[in-house]
DNA sequence: AGACATGTTGCTCA
DNA sequence: ATGAGCAACATGTC
């Protein structure tokens, strides 16, 4: 499910009930080595609990919970940093104090007023974890945002020109320049820029690649504005009207027609993901 | 039953 | 050394 509107979605969801009860009473988890990967889950617990959440912020598709204890007679100063990569099946949801934790709730933070749970099925997320005044490492190097000034025409010509020979499909999942980006948003982002998903990155006409960057942009925007709302308005749950105009709402369905030609969509493996384009307007060319 | 899933990683081969 | 492709991970749903 997560990817860069849904990581900032579900960043939201807990900020907000966070916000309301900063304080960690409780903590429940499953020690999955596997999610657990920076640090043990007992560290984790050990430092969050009595601690109180304070800010957070979302980057390509992983979240960054920050909670600090202040220094007292018997204890010193916390400052923690929980950071959650969703994979594929992650999700951060609200419930009631009383939750009882459920078969994939790895991780459940405890308020006065609320259990905060991170939920993940497959097990394909992680749990990262730091303590420190200043943030972790793995979060500063997470590449410039879609949004930022730092993703440029330029910078993205330069990456498309290295790797000439994938398809360029694949080319926009690599998240070390496109972060942020999974498989929807991709197919979203060719099939508004009309570049065939398998055409090679190298033999994009210099028109394409500037079509292509601020597409990028645009369906970042669009996704963050729909998605995760603006401000603090969050939508109540992840089935936004996500408008019949996008290709997000065909890209599924059998038989799904193009939104703009209203022919026939096509569906195939490219660059290791099944992929949906619109062969009227999508076309590969030398 | 079998195919498939909005993600990453670690391995092979060129 | 660098880039491309693919299996593997673990579980649920259609």
């Amino acid at each position: 499910m997560p990817e860069l509107a849904e990581a900032e979605f579900f960043r939201k969801r807990w900020h907000q009930a966070a916000l309301h009860s900063p304080k960690i009473l409780r903590v429940h988890t499953h020690d999955e080595k596997k999610l657990f990967r920076t640090a043990p889950a007992s560290i984790l617990s050990a430092a969050l609990i009595h601690s109180d959440y304070t800010t957070s912020s979302a980057a390509a598709k992983q979240i960054l919970f920050r909670f600090q204890r202040a220094k007292n007679a018997t204890a010193p100063a916390i400052d923690a940093w929980l950071g959650i990569h969703l994979g594929m099946t992650g999700e951060l949801s609200v419930f009631a104090p009383t939750h009882d934790p459920r078969k994939h709730d790895h991780l459940v933070l405890y308020t006065d007023a609320h259990a905060l749970v991170f939920s993940d099925p497959r097990m394909f997320g992680r749990v990262q974890f730091h303590l420190g005044p200043t943030g972790p490492i793995w979060w500063t190097q997470i590449a410039p945002a879609l949004l930022s000034t730092a993703f440029s025409a330029e910078v993205i010509a330069a990456f498309l020109k290295r790797r000439a020979r994938a398809p360029i499909k694949a080319v926009l999942l690599m998240q070390e320049r496109f972060p942020g980006i999974g498989n929807w948003m991709a197919d979203e982002v060719l099939w508004r820029a009309a570049i065939h998903p398998a055409q090679p990155a190298g033999t994009l006409r210099p028109a394409e690649v500037k079509k292509l960057w601020s597409e990028c942009r645009n369906v970042a925007r669009l996704a963050l504005n729909t998605i995760a709302g603006r401000g603090d308005d969050i939508p109540s749950d992840l089935n936004i009207a996500i408008p019949d105009t996008w290709l997000f709402n065909h890209r599924w369905k059998k038989g799904g027609l193009c939104p703009r030609t209203r022919k026939k969509l096509a569906r195939a493996e490219i660059g290791g993901r099944t992929t949906c384009w619109s062969p009227a307007r999508q076309k590969l060319h030398a």
